[in-house]
DNA sequence: GCGATTCGTTACGGTTCCGTATCATGTTTT
DNA sequence: AAAACATGATACGGAACCGTAACGAATCGC
């Protein structure tokens, strides 16, 4: 069964659970980072830059700095594919994905803590 | 009743949602502008500089520069406070609450497009 | 009235992002 | 082997963000 939401509690889940990502997170990862991150630990892999690039719409470059960033916290890893060394497979870390199990618990979180969806009487 | 996620609804609702938000929004919104605007959007006003960002954690500046950004997409509007003319009072426009309605209803359809939560049988 | 406070903005130096274009390396094709 | 193609990284100029610090304007307190 799919989850039906009202306008008050979708807006009103992200708010809170954007926000209390933030800590987490801190300023500097970008919605697309975010993005990025999510789809490396969420859909099978394996993963390359243009694989990514095309699956989520943006230009190489972009996952490029990303992996640069994410790689420098140790959220995810690169090595070359040695059958075609032209590519590059974006492996998972035991650090990212607790990381990204954070995020999880926070939108659970905040998700169960979300008031009740009023019709106010 | 509050809603009861699991791990790979929640994240799968945050991966699906930011991307299809993404689209929106434009890269160039931050996850701090965004949760700025919602704010204003969710919570009762009156809004001030100094309010927002004592409420969201972050510099004035923050608050600011994000005024500036969205002011110039028509998401909000700024009115001096004519009772304390310190004050500046942070205004909804038209063009920002169906913006917001635009983000809540993506959320709303990535909810209920999320695959049922399996433990694969 | 006049100093002290408060509010929002601006200025600064630094960092990172953006998209476009180019590059080095590796693979495939002929 | 040489040319064509594919892949990821890099270079570039421009824009926006970051936090800290300083600033002008307005109000409060004495």
């Amino acid at each position: 069964m799919s989850i039906d939401l009202k306008p008050s509690q979708a807006l009103g889940l992200w708010h809170s659970a954007t926000l209390a990502q933030l800590e987490l997170v801190g300023p500097d990862l970008t919605m697309r980072q975010l993005v990025i991150l999510l789809h490396i630990y969420l859909k099978p892999p394996p993963h390359t830059v243009r694989g990514l690039a095309a699956k989520l719409d943006v230009t190489k470059p972009v996952i490029t700095r990303a992996l640069d960033t994410m790689g420098n916290m140790g959220l995810v890893r690169r090595v070359r594919d040695e059958r075609d060394r032209r590519n590059v497979i974006i492996k998972r870390t035991v650090e990212g994905a607790l990381f990204v199990e954070k995020l999880g618990d926070i939108i659970i979180r905040e998700a169960a803590s979300l008031p009740r969806d009023g019709v106010m009487p």
